[in-house]
DNA sequence: ATACAATGTAGAGTAAACTCTACGTCAAGA
DNA sequence: TCTTGACGTAGAGTTTACTCTACATTGTAT
């Protein structure tokens, strides 16, 4: 029930040289088998659909790998993770407010312009 | 009732090396006076801070540069320019649910490691 | 036994978006 | 007049997150 590097990079969508990059920056750290081999669990698979989250709400490799680091660690860091994704989610929070007001500017952007080529077509009555 | 571009840095917020890559890469291309020094208008506060939007909003440079080539055109481009204005509210809009649904994983987590706090916390009876 | 495909490591290369350095010019104040 | 500070150009350097190359091993099918 694990994987070689290439079926977990197939399954989890991530390049193989990502895979070894992401082991390099400590983000995971998969057993090896007796001939050096990676070797990558179940567990693994949910690990990285969760750094493929915090990556995808913009948080840094760096921070990524405190988190991962702490994890490696053990219980004894749950507190502290859970410091880490509280805080995320306010930054999430903060994101996902400023897009929307993002939006409703270019919407009235948008409404400008149609105005503006309506005008300018019908140059010609 | 114009800026010199360290005016012009102070009130955009960009670096004055920010300014020149963007004229660099057609983002914006202010007059010049006698002494071939960079001469910023009202107007291109106003530009500027719609570049800033569209950054904040994941439009890469090369695509802002092909808008601000349009718009350097005049009003023959007004309907092309509308398109990807619309493009890229689509593309907002998909980023912002996306950071949503994000958000919603994100706080099932932080419930499940309270949990989970809670329990190891609660061993010693 | 042998070919060949997958994997290993170390390190170089890439792309985007700046950011900085070096060096020359120019206008204005002491 | 002299100097200082803002500005000019060209090009090098930085950061982040990969992505690829070169070359050595190893597991598997023939």
């Amino acid at each position: 029930m694990d994987y070689s590097i290439g079926e977990f990079s197939e399954v989890t969508g991530l390049g193989i040289h990502t895979l070894r990059y992401y082991e390099h920056e400590s983000l995971i750290t998969p057993v090896r088998n007796s001939s050096n081999r990676r070797r990558y669990s179940e567990k693994d698979i949910t690990w990285i659909a969760f750094i493929k989250r915090l990556k995808a709400t913009g948080m840094p490799i760096k921070e990524i790998k405190r988190y991962a680091v702490l994890r490696a660690k053990g219980n004894s860091t749950l507190t502290e993770r859970m410091e880490m994704l509280i805080q995320h989610r306010q930054s999430l929070k903060d994101q996902i407010k400023q897009l929307q007001e993002h939006e409703a500017k270019l919407e009235e952007k948008i409404a400008f312009y149609q105005q503006e080529i309506e005008h300018h077509c019908s140059d010609t009555p």
